[in-house]
DNA sequence: AATTAGTTTAACCATTCGGTTAACAAATGT
DNA sequence: ACATTTGTTAACCGAATGGTTAAACTAATT
């Protein structure tokens, strides 16, 4: 990062340290632990990153580096409406179906230290409503989509998507179903999730 | 509990120990600052619940009962559908409005450790689909809603009412609101929400 | 070969944390 | 009145934890 040559151990710590801070949390990660992971001596995750919240940091922020273009393709794109609740829902389903940790690692850090939020919305891509909304105005006035409130909609668009992520082991109680079962709904939803938002908004 | 007169203590450790383990979890929580928030000596956190997991569990199962009821208003109820919906809508964003901490800290602690869910699955009021499922399906039969999955139903049900309390932060930043306009947004969502659905399952 | 800068390790340190102990106070029962 | 049980406190304990240090090691540079 500053000094250090292009070492492959840098590497390997934010590796491990993610997995440890994605299954664990901040409070619940163990920088011992984060060490065996990657197979290095403790000492280094504070030659290389300092500190603890430091290192945290860096995983953080290269999550949402990670998430943020996901959700910008329905916020800022170009195409018409329901091709965009199409696509979006697709392709964030087969996104998040490969990387399941991500969803509640950033929605638990981010309850834990609300603050924490005002240091990434600086980014220069971090997701912004704006542009949706002028496109949902629109949409209603030309009577294509009956009359509905463009947050309202966000908020039910990232709901549907999320949220089976987030609290799958309490869905899978719920339903009765297990490891596999889940998979295949959650294959399901590409396609049943858009299909259930365009029938709510449709005229 | 158990041989404990019916003290004030206990009940105020336990109050005090739901307010920081719901804002902190598990991991972050301290037996010192539960014992502060509660006025008392730490030592009688130990004498009343024995461990911090054993405080931890009681807290947990508190909030689950208290929760549980919630979600069987849709999933036991014999009224109609579509009553059922707006009424469950209604009710659940009510409800979370006055317990905004619960679904987080359930959703949270139940992916620290997925096998705790077994432990509260033989309470016997646990939601369970099975009766919604039945109901859905043969409204489907009779013709009165599209053809829907009904634990996928279930999902949209539960993801358009929780998720808005889940990631409360993360939204407010991406819709550039503030803590008031998100809590008149909530309150719009009593009937937004209910109206939304319906539409997407009406024939 | 000697110097230097960067990298790695084992041992160590101070603090925090969950939990215990023993003495004491206040009820409760006889 | 006395004894026993229950409730409360301060002081303490050992283990775990984030972080530091100083020395050893490695590999370029001169």
């Amino acid at each position: 990062m500053t000094k250090h040559k292009d070492n492959q151990t840098e590497e390997k710590i934010l590796i491990a340290a993610q997995q440890v801070f994605q299954a664990k949390g901040m409070d619940g990660a163990r920088m011992q632990e984060i060490a065996d992971e990657a197979r290095i001596n403790k000492a280094m995750l504070h030659y290389y990153y300092r500190s603890k919240q430091l290192l945290f940091e860096a995983v953080f922020n290269k999550a949402f580096a990670l998430l943020a273009p996901q959700l910008n393709a329905i916020l800022n794109d170009d195409s018409a409406l329901e091709d965009k609740i199409r696509s979006f829902t697709q392709n964030y389903i087969s996104f998040m179906m490969k990387h399941p940790y991500l969803p509640n690692f950033i929605i638990q850090e981010l309850n834990r230290n609300p603050k924490f939020i005002e240091s990434i919305k600086n980014n220069v891509a971090f997701p912004n409503i704006s542009k949706f909304k002028m496109q949902v105005e629109q949409e209603v006035e030309k009577g294509t989509i009956v009359s509905v409130n463009a947050e309202q909609l966000f908020i039910n668009i990232l709901s549907l998507n999320v949220f089976p992520f987030v609290a799958s082991p309490l869905i899978k109680a719920f339903t009765n179903v297990d490891d596999n079962a889940y998979k295949a709904m959650l294959e399901d939803r590409k396609t049943a999730v858009s299909d259930f938002i365009i029938n709510a908004i449709k005229k």
